[in-house]
DNA sequence: GCAATAGTGTCTCTAAGACAGTATCAC
DNA sequence: GTGATACTGTCTTAGAGACACTATTGC
């Protein structure tokens, strides 16, 4: 009956990143069972019967990594429906949701008790993953690219205090660029409402100590960082 | 049974954008079943069993106004899944699905015979959609807006041939604002792939007759049309 | 010729990028 | 002092916007 209207389960994925000693990150889940028994995958889980989407993605972030998605926002990044795209039901739809985080202390072992592991964005393989996460991890990867332009979302990838260069490491570790330390600082310090100055300095190991920022309450960024001309 | 993964009911719905006389119009169906019946809703409909999300969107999109969705690309406006959002049933979960057309000859009566309309958009009053759909149409033309920014998707509300002033008319009526015409017209001739001139030219009421243009083979938009500095 | 729309030239200003130069620390 | 990192100044260039000006039609 293809053509009856039907019920189908859901779930929600999350692409979580971080950086980590300047390399962007992904946390990723060991699948304990089959399908896929022993392959990486996204954490992720299915709708429960009073939740919407973001309410089941903001719970598997709390269970994944102790994050409380009341201070940090998901970002949907997409539906997955293509039939067959799971193997154990005719038909499993996902949305995806990009969660942003500090560097977290240890990959918390999820309260599942799944094997739960940063792995950086670059060495993820082709094949690697399970199901279609490859393509959702990517789609997930280029809206935090994106995201980086408009939005202040690079200060969530820091903690509550941050330096410049901290921040420029951000940029560069997620777009795979260089950028001139010089600009960068007179940019984002004149952005409105970006970064906020706390008063505080952090040593550095040898040199002159940097100034401490905090978030802005700003969540667009004005004017945006502009990705310039090369790979688009 | 909150805690249970359950099955839900997934729909597509389409905001299906034009321009008409300079003013940004949505089709909208009358509803013609309980819940709110006769009132104005996006169309849309349910999910099949060897389909896509997109395949759907498609489908609907071909029998509301004759479109082959093979022409023009649909872009994905988001998921809605907050419980009790379709009274019809507990969980009914749409995708909401924008495409761009140019302006129809008519507002094809879809083949399920259903009243289908054009509406501008800054006409649609608050409450006046059923489900949610005000909402959902607010995204997709926020969406829209953006698109226009960094693709090359205002052509596709013109037709296959077009003047530089149509085109500027589609940037106006989305936007919402007044363009100067002659930095537009550069902007848009120098943009690398954006309209390619196709030798013809339209004859205007009164006044010197203005070249035409098919739209060019690029997607993105190089560089970007900034909405400069206000509203954001 | 006039009116109207299409299209070009040119000026100003802002912002990006390159990069020289200054400031503040450890040693 | 040296060496290292943080930050500032300044020059060049590209693009946005304002707007004067030219071009081509109908009448």
């Amino acid at each position: 009956m293809s053509r009856a209207r039907q019920t189908v389960t859901l779930t929600a994925d999350l692409i979580i990143l971080t950086i980590r000693e300047g390399v962007l990150c992904v946390l990723l889940v060991e699948r304990e069972n089959e399908p896929f028994r022993g392959r990486l995958a996204l954490p992720g889980g299915f709708l429960r019967g009073d939740e919407a989407l973001e309410e089941t993605a903001a719970r598997e972030l709390g269970e994944e990594t102790g994050l409380d998605a009341g201070e940090l926002t998901l970002h949907q990044v997409g539906v997955y429906s293509a039939p067959g795209r799971d193997p154990r039901r005719p038909r499993v739809v996902t949305c995806a949701y990009l969660a942003v985080a500090p560097d977290l202390p240890i990959p918390v072992a999820g309260t599942d008790a799944r094997a739960a592991r940063w792995l950086p964005v670059a060495e993820v393989g082709a094949g690697q993953l399970a199901f279609d996460h490859e393509r959702i991890l990517g789609d997930g990867v280029d809206l935090a690219r994106t995201l980086l332009q408009f939005s202040t979302v690079a200060t969530a990838f820091c903690g509550p205090e941050f330096t410049i260069a901290e921040l420029r490491e951000v940029y560069e570790a997620v777009w795979g660029v260089v950028l001139d330390k010089p600009n960068f600082h007179r940019k984002v310090t004149d952005a409105d409402g970006f970064v906020v100055p706390t008063g505080g300095k952090r040593p550095s190991v040898n040199g002159r100590p940097s100034a401490l920022y905090r978030a802005g309450g700003a969540a667009e960024l004005a004017p945006p960082m502009m990705r310039s001309r090369f790979g688009a």
